[in-house]
DNA sequence: AAGCTGGATTTGGATGACGAACCCATGCAA
DNA sequence: TTGCATGGGTTCGTCATCCAAATCCAGCTT
């Protein structure tokens, strides 16, 4: 087995950028800071300083990055009120941000395999039946596992 | 079923960003330009040229993603020649960049239920024997499809 | 030698990131 | 009722990065 040039040349894409879901996926998450308040806000992260104190992100661009997560639909701004304190916003998933959780997992679990790092992932999924180890996969509509090899692309026009 | 709050709160993540393999793959792909590139590349794109034309990078920008997609083994500086051309660099996928397809079709199959665009997905995936449309799970070491609910968070140290 | 071609650097202006300081509404305690 | 603590921001000036356009450069063809 090599290691690369498995994907045959191509001089471009099947699919052109302007028309890719991937692509227009990339531009609405496609940031570094988005991305990691999306990976808090998988954790139940929900409040302005609790995001600005574990990423350490600027409260400008926290600010803005919120603001652009809410106007994309990603993150819902809700009122949260704790006896005795006053009225707060906080920032939560909405389901279109939660439907993300299987890509960010994907991403964490590529991480565990391909970025060195000394000892065993931090975290890691089981199935709370079978307690075996949980990873990500393709599967046809009834559950089945495809591998990569078995995948055909279909292409629409 | 609500359209939001399924989360419970948390006041930070179980892992901290700097030892979280999720944030740190961020850091290395967690931006717009880079992202794009490698969905070029998981299509078989490998030339400068060939990318600055699809994506409408400036050209000193695709020069230095490139470099840093070598640099940290996402991509392959290989030499390529055709016949009565120059020799010239192609950038290949690596073994590790290959290994993001998964994680960006996912994203791309997020982006075909939650962007809205006119019409059918202009791409997708069948399984070459069965012929079924395929999508992203989780599944158990045998390949056992988990829902999420069924998921259960391990945490080491 | 003149021209083409693909890969890349240089240049200066526009955009966005950033840290620090400030603002502001409320609840509470003196 | 003044004062202060808290959480969630905005404003400001600086500094880094992005970007388009122009230029460069090597080597291949004519």
């Amino acid at each position: 087995m090599q290691d690369c040039g498995m994907v045959p040349l191509s001089r471009k894409s099947p699919v052109p950028p302007d028309r890719c879901n991937l692509a227009r996926a990339v531009d609405q998450i496609g940031d570094r800071w988005t991305l990691l308040i999306l990976r808090s806000a998988l954790y139940g992260v929900r409040r302005f300083d609790d995001f600005q104190t574990e990423l350490g992100t600027p409260r400008t661009i926290l600010s803005g990055r919120l603001k652009s997560l809410v106007d994309s639909g990603l993150l819902a701004k809700r009122t949260y009120k704790v006896e005795g304190r006053r009225a707060r916003p906080e920032y939560v998933l909405t389901t279109k941000g939660e439907a993300l959780r299987p890509v960010l997992i994907a991403l964490n679990q590529w991480g565990d395999q391909w970025l060195e790092s000394e000892g065993q992932p931090p975290i890691s999924f089981t199935d709370s039946q079978s307690r075996q180890a949980v990873r990500i996969a393709f599967v046809t509509e009834d559950g089945r596992e495809v591998s990569v090899e078995n995948m055909r692309i279909v292409l629409r026009r």
